[in-house]
RNA sequence: GGCCCGUUCGUCUAGUGGUUAGGACUCCAGGUUUUCAUCCUGGCAACAGGAGUUCGAUUCUCCUACGGGCUACCA
């Protein structure tokens, strides 16, 4: 049978890294078995829940490329399929309502120094029942959870875990508002939504056996689980908003690919079993083995990721930069014809680890140099530098053909028959041009903003150093 | 407190009852390059600790420590 998986994010918050490597394990799993990949989003607590956010999600999700097979399912649209089953429970007996109230029960806990619910409405008599229901007392509903024996699942990464039911107590289904706990609602929609495999985060497996509680009372049949380690921050703390980025958008509007965000995601706590590094999403999907899964925790490292994303970037097609680039920063290159752009893309991605950072170094491309680095200028601006430049310079002028190995050929010549080292003008004449010591071919840069371009640089530097 | 889970270079990881414990990123040193980046070569750097099993444990068992998760009328 093929698999049906969900990725089941609650609309509190945009989606996160820890969140998008959920979404893209269950997205690798199932694809890799040519199964289904859904999406549910689990609005119950109305309180924090935001349309704006199920947005955003959703939005994350489309721009990293794992695409839904099927309908969104939102939790709010079931109440009263969750309700119709907490009543045929409450009729079976298999859960009991509970009047005691939050006040009450802490004082309980408070007391008898435990943490669990004393099952103090758990037998009590119909009559007693009847008259607080009668009087209009608020009630939760809990489920009536066996005393004896253990509950045990088969983890695809963590293999077998137990728990004595004795350390599961009468837990909570249905709120006194009637509504109904995560635990049960993601029994309920994992249900029906026939969903095979359930895989989420290593922070749900201690709910996993109260759920499996649930889907015996209830007679369906349980699910494979999968638990994923956490993405710890740099300092080994649960990643989250303090660690700068956490939100997928935001790796979007730093320039980052979608497909280099995935393939980091994927090789944290995941490796093919091979040297392999590089991945786009269709190479994952072929490699992908949950059970080669870690089961630790694995920390965050932004300099990985940076070269991860250099390396998607040096790959990439530069139309398809070109539109990512665009896409980020519509008033980029505005100025420039598209081959014009498509070649200093073909320039500068080997240089960049995103495309922010292709931005950032590619200002000399579109106008003359800002500043100079004044300590750097006198590095490489000797006394007799000017004279150099200024007969270079006449050289150039009579350049025709304003090409790149024509324009190598011409220092050439010029060094050799002068019986200086090229270093002697090529380390100025970048200077000139870039306003830096480093960066692309200097034939080639000079190729590209054209000769009319250089040589005004040329002259502002002949005038001004 | 209780329960569950985890622990190999700084980070991501490979690995086996006997290995010089391997790779990648970072960092450092060379080489290539007009510079930078790429690329190539080399280097630094790890089996949490203690018992036990064994001829031999990083590998198997137990204990301790440390870390994480859950223990909510959050998800």
């Amino acid at each position: 049978m093929k698999p049906r998986v969900r990725f089941a994010p609650s609309p509190t918050g945009q989606l996160h890294l820890g969140g998008a490597r959920t979404a893209l394990s269950n997205y690798l799993f199932t694809k890799n078995q040519g199964g289904k990949f859904l999406v549910r989003i689990e609005d119950t607590d109305l309180k924090r829940s935001k349309k704006e956010y199920t947005d955003q999600i959703c939005q994350s999700l489309d721009w990293l490329g794992l695409k839904w097979d099927e309908e969104l399912v939102y939790q709010s649209s079931n109440t009263s399929v969750y309700k119709s089953y907490i009543d045929a429970l409450l009729k079976s007996n298999k859960a009991y309502m509970c009047f005691a109230s939050k006040k009450e029960l802490d004082e309980i806990r408070k007391k008898s120094n435990s943490f669990h619910y004393p099952g103090i409405w758990r037998n009590r008599d119909l009559g007693e029942i009847k008259s607080e229901i009668k009087k209009g007392s608020p009630f939760t509903v809990r489920l009536k959870t066996p005393k004896n024996g253990k509950t045990s699942f088969k983890d695809l990464i963590y293999g077998n875990i137990s728990v004595d039911n004795n350390e599961i107590d009468d837990f909570i289904i249905s709120r006194s508002d009637g509504s109904p706990v995560y635990n049960f609602t993601n029994v309920i929609d994992d249900n029906s939504m026939k969903i095979t495999h359930v895989i989420r985060g290593e922070d749900h497996v201690s709910n996993t056996p109260k759920q499996i509680l649930i889907y015996n009372a209830l007679g369906f049949e349980v699910p494979t689980f999968a638990h994923l380690p956490m993405i710890l921050g740099e300092d080994k703390k649960r990643l989250s908003k303090r660690h700068g980025a956490a939100g997928v958008n935001e790796y979007e509007s730093m320039g980052y690919q979608p497909d280099a965000l995935l393939n980091y995601l994927a090789l944290l706590g995941w490796n093919p079993g091979t040297a392999e590094e590089i991945f786009d999403l269709d190479s994952l999907v072929k490699n992908f083995d949950i059970s080669k899964v870690q089961k630790k925790s694995a920390t965050y490292d932004q300099k990985k990721f940076n070269w991860i994303s250099s390396q998607h970037l040096m790959k990439e097609d530069s139309d398809i930069v070109l539109k990512r680039l665009a896409s980020i920063n519509p008033e980029w290159g505005e100025s420039k014809r598209q081959d014009y752009l498509i070649k200093l893309i073909d320039l500068m991605k080997p240089r960049s680890n995103s495309l922010t950072d292709l931005i950032d170094k590619s200002q000399y491309f579109f106008s003359s140099p800002k500043e100079f680095d004044s300590t750097q200028l006198q590095k490489i601006w000797k006394k007799d530098t000017v004279e150099k430049i200024i007969e270079l310079k006449s050289v150039l002028d009579s350049i025709n053909s304003w090409v790149a190995i024509e324009l190598e050929s011409n220092f050439k010549r010029f060094t050799d028959q002068r019986g200086i080292g090229i270093g002697k003008v090529m380390q100025p004449m970048r200077f000139i041009i870039c306003g830096s010591l480093q960066g692309p071919s200097l034939f080639d840069l000079m190729e590209l903003i054209g000769k009319e371009e250089s040589l005004k640089r040329i002259n502002f530097a002949i005038n001004e150093f």
